[in-house]
DNA sequence: TCAATACATCGACGAACATCGATGCCCGAA
DNA sequence: TTCGGGCATCGATGTTCGTCGATGTATTGA
């Protein structure tokens, strides 16, 4: 799938059009947002206890199967919003929320809130 | 393609576990900033001028023929993201930032500076 | 009434991707 | 060394979606 890490790549999307080339590195980043599978494994590691999730309690609850939680969350490695630590048989996922303010901050600063 | 309006459908992804249904909400939600084309579309329109954009001024700086932006016009407005009015021959588009800070805020809270 | 322009819709094609069974690899226990 | 469990990878399949030519629908001007 070619999965490059998420970096700043852009001027918030209100303020200055973007570029073909920052168009598409902001997509991507998106794309890998964009499946649901992937949400709830995101949200299921960052808001697990002790910061960190076992791969081994992630498949029942997203009711997928072991290949496909595996695949979600290779694209989520990749893309670096979680990091793997394999310990003995099991491999433990931590969530990066750094990555997911750089698309905050892509989404536009503040909106006042006469606009909300 | 039926797309859905973007509101507002979940806590915080780093809050608290998704639902199925909140993921698959939020996942179509990105899905609609998922594509270069898109992204750009919307910077255009943001930052133009007036605060609007006529549809005719889109075609030949995205590189994209006629067709396919008025297709992504298209998402873009079910999503709600921008709206349109038409005006004798001309569609003109403007762009609402409210639905970007729905996703903003399903990104999560400010981040401390020490982890970012 | 006719021609031209702006834009949306339709239909079709190809590429990207989510999914899963089967399989391979690695580690720990016996 | 062997066995079993946890997890990644492979290969195949069905679906979704971006793209564009052709066509349809308004609106304007002559």
């Amino acid at each position: 799938m070619e999965i490059k890490p998420i970096t700043a790549c852009c001027e918030p999307l209100t303020d200055t059009a973007l570029t073909a080339e920052a168009a598409d590195e902001l997509a991507a980043a998106f794309k890998v947002l964009a499946d649901p599978a992937r949400l709830r494994l995101f949200s299921l590691i960052a808001s697990a206890g002790e910061g960190e999730a076992c791969a081994c309690d992630l498949v029942e609850p997203l009711g997928k199967s072991q290949p496909t939680v595996s695949h979600h969350l290779s694209v989520l490695t990749d893309a670096g919003l979680v990091t793997r630590e394999k310990r003995g048989r099991w491999a433990w996922y931590r969530a990066d929320a750094s990555r997911l303010a750089v698309l905050r901050d892509a989404l536009g600063s503040v909106v006042p809130l006469g606009e909300r």
